[in-house]
Order: C-alpha cells, then sequence, then structure tokens
DNA sequence: AATGAAAGTGTTTATCC
DNA sequence: GGATAAACACTTTCATT
C-alpha cells in the first residue's frame, strides 16, 4: 500500500478551520464542555467529541494540562542555565538536572553548552546553592530571565 | 489590583495533600470531570469543585491548556537561539520575535545575550530565511535541540 | 470545609443522513 | 462527517452540619 490517506494525514495534518477553533477555544480553556465547544463552533456536541478523538488519535492534541503561577507558589525568579559538563561528567550532570526538581524544563542542544536548563527559584540567594553541585561537575552560564515577551504559546498550525 | 490581603495570601500558598493530588491529576489530564477527580481523592464533587474554585482564584491555576505535538503538525526540529541586538535595534528585534509565530517561547535576561528564543521548524532549511530578517539587526548563537532531558514540568509544590 | 439532594446541563451511543 | 434522540452521567446550588 503505497502511503495512505490516513498516515499521510496525520503527519502532516492540516487542520481545517473548526479543528483550529477548537484547538483555539481549548487552548484557553481546556475544560470547555463538549456542549459549550459545538455552540462556538455551530456543531453538534457529537461532532465535536468525534473532532476531538480524532485529533487526539491522530496525535495533533497530545494533552489536556493545567497551568500553575509560579509566583503565587513563590517562585520569584527564573533562571536560565547552560551547561556545559565536565569530561566525563555529562551523563552524572544529566542525572542531576532530572532529579532537580527546580528545573522545570532542560534541552539537550548542539555546540559547546550541552544543556539549558530552566530553574524555578524562590530568591536569588537560592541561586548558588542548587548551582553548587553541578558547578562541580560542569561549566555553567547562567542568566536572569527580566521579562518574557513571548510567553509560552502553541505552534504554528498549517 | 492593588496589593491586598488576598494577594498576600496567594504568595504564600501552601497546599495539602488533596490539592496538590488534585493539581497532579490536572496535570495529567485537564479534562477530568469533578465526579471524576472526586472519586480520587475521596470528596464529594461540589467539594472538588470548590477546591478548584479556590486554586484559580489563589492564581495557583492560572489556565487549563491543550498540549500539542510539534511534530504531528510537521515540525521536526526545535532551535534555541541566543539573540544580542545591535546598538538601537533593541525594541526592534523584540517586535520581530513577538511577530514571529515560529517563536514560541522568548525570554528577555540578563548578560551579553538579550534575548533567548525558542522557534520550531519544519526543516534545518527553514532556519537561515528565518533568522535572517534578525540577523540583520542583532548577532545570534543558534542551538540545535537533540533531547529534552527534562520536558516542561510542574513547578516543585511546597 | 464538606455533604446530600434536586434541578438543570452535559455526555454518549445508536441510528440515520 | 454530521445530526437527532434518549438514556445515562455530571454539575451546581442550597440547606445542613
Amino acid at each position: 500500500m503505497a502511503i495512505s490517506a490516513r498516515n499521510f494525514k496525520s503527519k502532516n495534518s492540516v487542520l481545517d478551520e473548526i479543528d483550529q477553533a477548537l484547538i483555539g477555544l481549548l487552548s484557553d480553556n481546556a475544560r470547555l464542555s463538549h456542549a459549550e465547544l459545538a455552540r462556538s463552533v455551530g456543531l453538534s456536541p457529537p461532532s465535536v467529541a468525534e473532532r476531538l478523538r480524532r485529533l487526539e488519535e491522530e496525535g495533533v492534541v497530545k494533552a489536556y494540562t493545567v497551568e500553575l503561577d509560579p509566583k503565587a507558589l513563590g517562585y520569584t525568579l527564573t533562571a536560565i542555565v547552560r551547561i556545559r559538563p565536565l569530561p566525563g561528567q555529562l551523563h552524572h550532570v544529566e542525572k542531576l538536572l532530572i532529579e532537580t526538581p527546580e528545573v522545570i524544563e532542560c534541552d539537550k542542544v548542539t555546540g559547546d553548552d550541552c544543556f539549558v536548563a530552566r530553574y524555578l527559584l524562590r530568591s536569588i540567594d537560592e541561586l548558588d546553592p542548587i548551582l553548587e553541585r553541578i558547578a562541580q561537575r560542569a561549566q555553567t552560564s547562567t542568566s536572569i530571565v527580566k521579562a518574557s515577551p513571548v510567553k509560552r504559546r502553541l505552534p504554528p498550525i498549517p
């Protein structure tokens, strides 16, 4: 069988306007009922349910999740740290990053800096102790986030 | 709104085990019904509704949102770009970043590199054209994401 | 803070187009 | 792909503790 219409679709999903509208609505409030979504897009609730089922099945919609406010939990500071492990320390450093709950995101990248990690901190005083363990096994370069001109947003939808 | 007793409270939220469980459940699936949540934590649906209402009011829960899979939309590549605007170009560069839909996240940071931006790309061929406009107004340093040892996760909850 | 009861909504499945 | 209808489930409000 050649590339089937369905496989083709799932890897190159072109979403119609209604799918886009549904995703837009859910990105604002993932708890909207099928009934509310249906009223917004002009379909019946079962049709909305079926579209969401398909979007989930195709893997376009990966999850519905909750966004917490770090400030409300006392995290007043975000730091972005570039990390270059010392020779032989790569795996240990990676394990340390994974096991540090203050690291809320970490990517392994090309280039001299092997990792880029995002830390949440309660105060600037926490920076030094938290980086200390890693500093023994890696060179680090820390930037403090002053503002976020683009907060996490959706990928552009084809 | 000025600083109020309520804001104060929201800055020092200590969540009990049930609130933590609710957040944990919702972070896996923000569309779970109050009834399902209630069964999981051993409360009645109205009690769950009231706890969520409070978490939202306190600002701990900022939003319920949908997570899309960039791969399913054709974005095979993620790049992290550090951007140092040339003299006088800071605002123009910032505007450009905000208006570029491929930039799904951008922070303004301390240090020589003024911005750190996360780009989604369909292929490596897109990198050069997309950076070109910015390259006229800033020095850039690009890292390609090879892996993500820590995918976006929740802040540690007190 | 939490509950139970009741009225109002929403979901889901089957059937049809 | 989408609609309707009916059975079932959930949500929300309120009085109670």
